[in-house]
DNA sequence: TTGAAAGCGCTAACAA
DNA sequence: TTGTTAGCGCTTTCAA
């Protein structure tokens, strides 16, 4: 020690403690000329607090993720955290061996968007009540796991109405996976809405697979089963663009033609033209949020589960446009 | 200890130094038995060794990086890292604030996609000689850092030698960001070879910023100065594209009008109607040769550096095809 | 071939 | 208010 003390300097260092300013200021003031860094793999070891958080989702290859990664990475970043990314491809193995390498780096917490395991699996099989944990896109079950989400059932039914509104009379939904929440959430908004009107039918609903070849596929689909189909609401932007491109290949015009609508507000939304209406969410605040939770129920303050449903909007683009009757 | 020793245990996990097979067995048993799983924290501690690579790339939410981080992960993950993800903006102070935060992580190794600084300030300043780095898309200056790339300036000449081959008559270029290699690689590459067509001009040659609303200026400036120009090469697939929205809303038809080709290969290459022709830069293959450079100085072979420059590939679609005549 | 013990660099309880 | 010291959980000499 250049100046007096020993383990004065953590605290100092560290904020607790009693420490004279006199002292204090010494002690930063060897610091200073030290370039003394405190290392942070002994703090870990010593505090079991690690600065670092994980990210785990599906695949941030998925056009969806990397916006709301930027999100989780800012966030952590401002408050002095580092994030590790995790691809489960959304299978349980992978999630669970990360979780498991994750606890033995003394991980802080995790952010799921990854949506295999149930809550109870991971609370029972990797004994993860005790570490904090937000969830994207997946109902509570359990009283530890805050989750972020954005209004999907009332996102879907802006879709239709607008697409209603603008004067389409016969409205399909490309739906996603089942398996995913925001999935069926959607699928019933649209239905909800729908199975009113003469013209509804069961199979104005077609599965795709989230993906640009799915809503492809299924566009196509749709339009051998009705031809006279006018509007389409797809379950996200990937499908929708999807079948703009097989409206493009059909040289069916859209939105002359056809309308379409999305959901998720992705960036490529504007790179086809036209460009895709779509029911945006608030892509990186939910990512910036989830950070937030996170890094919250971290440092000990709001330790109980909460549930944040973010607003989402109707950007009106190219796709759809007011027919002139 | 449940069995009999005491850091033998050390040396069956790590199966460095002598033990019997005996003891082993036992060991091994009761580490089973107990479910025990060594600390990665304390590891670290001791060992100076974490696990963990970075990844320093400027934005994560750029539609290039995506694939290469997720390359990155899954290798890393194959050989039993984890990585973090660092956003720097190309930012030179986020740069050196996550370099000074990530060695007081011990992090073993990283791999630079950033373009701020260079080698001679990393060293210099962050004494980062002693660390693992390897650099995509960037000259080497050191002899610690590898480097990945791809042929930049044959690509380029593909580029315009196939739009040459498809019989257009006036080629223009909208280079990048000229602080970028990349950009400068490809400019000269389209340079050297267009430089003796009687067409030539230095201002076909017109500046974007490698995003799709610098693509979309440039074109737009580019057709009001030579109405004439009958084919666009673009520094990367998002200019590109923007290229092509701006064709698109301008009534220009591609490729019957004008072609248009990319560099890149990004996935968004093809959700456009028509797809785009691109020169392909083996995306996926380039994170992961970092990944394994990387882990490979890491575990010590294969200390000097080393520059791997990787082919690159033309990919023909829908916004160039064979002109008619 | 195995055990004892000294760190790795820091935090925190306990004395002083 | 400050110093001592015992860990945190593992690796690695050095002896035995």
């Amino acid at each position: 020690m250049a100046g007096v003390s020993v383990a004065t300097v953590s605290r100092v260092i560290n904020q607790n403690g009693y420490v004279t300013k006199d002292t204090e200021q010494k002690v930063r003031k060897v610091i200073e000329l030290l370039h003394y860094e405190p290392n942070a793999v002994a703090r870990g070891l010593a505090g079991k607090q690690t600065g670092t958080i994980a990210f785990i989702l599906p695949d941030i290859s998925n056009p969806f993720f990397p916006e709301v990664a930027r999100a989780v990475e800012d966030v952590a970043q401002a408050h002095g955290y580092t994030v590790i990314l995790c691809n489960s491809d959304d299978e349980g193995h992978k999630e669970r061996s990360y979780i498991e390498v994750l606890k033995k780096k003394y991980i802080d917490g995790i952010i799921f968007a990854s949506n295999t395991m149930g809550q109870e699996d991971m609370q029972k099989l990797y004994h993860i009540d005790d570490l904090p944990v937000v969830a994207l896109d997946r109902a509570p079950t359990n009283q530890t796991c805050s989750v972020i989400r954005s209004k999907n059932y009332a996102g879907a039914q802006m879709a239709v109405n607008h697409l209603l509104s603008i004067g389409c009379r016969k409205i399909a939904h490309i739906y996603g996976p089942p398996q995913f929440v925001t999935a069926r959430e959607r699928l019933a908004g649209y239905q909800e809405l729908v199975k009113k009107f003469p013209w509804y039918s069961p199979d104005l609903m077609v599965p795709g697979n989230f993906h640009l070849d799915g809503g492809m596929k299924a566009a196509e689909q749709l339009l051998r089963a009705h031809p006279d189909v006018d509007g389409i609401f797809a379950g996200n932007d990937l499908m929708a663009l999807g079948a703009l491109k097989t409206m493009s290949r059909l040289g069916i015009r859209v939105p002359e033609q056809i309308s379409i609508c999305g959901f998720d507000g992705i960036a490529l939304t504007a790179v086809t033209e036209p460009e895709l209406t779509t029911i945006a969410q608030p892509i990186y605040e939910m990512g910036a949020t989830a950070a937030r939770v996170l890094i919250e129920k971290i440092q000990g303050n709001d330790t109980n589960a909460q549930e944040y449903e973010l607003e989402v909007e109707l950007v009106e683009r190219g796709t759809t446009r007011k027919k002139v009757t």
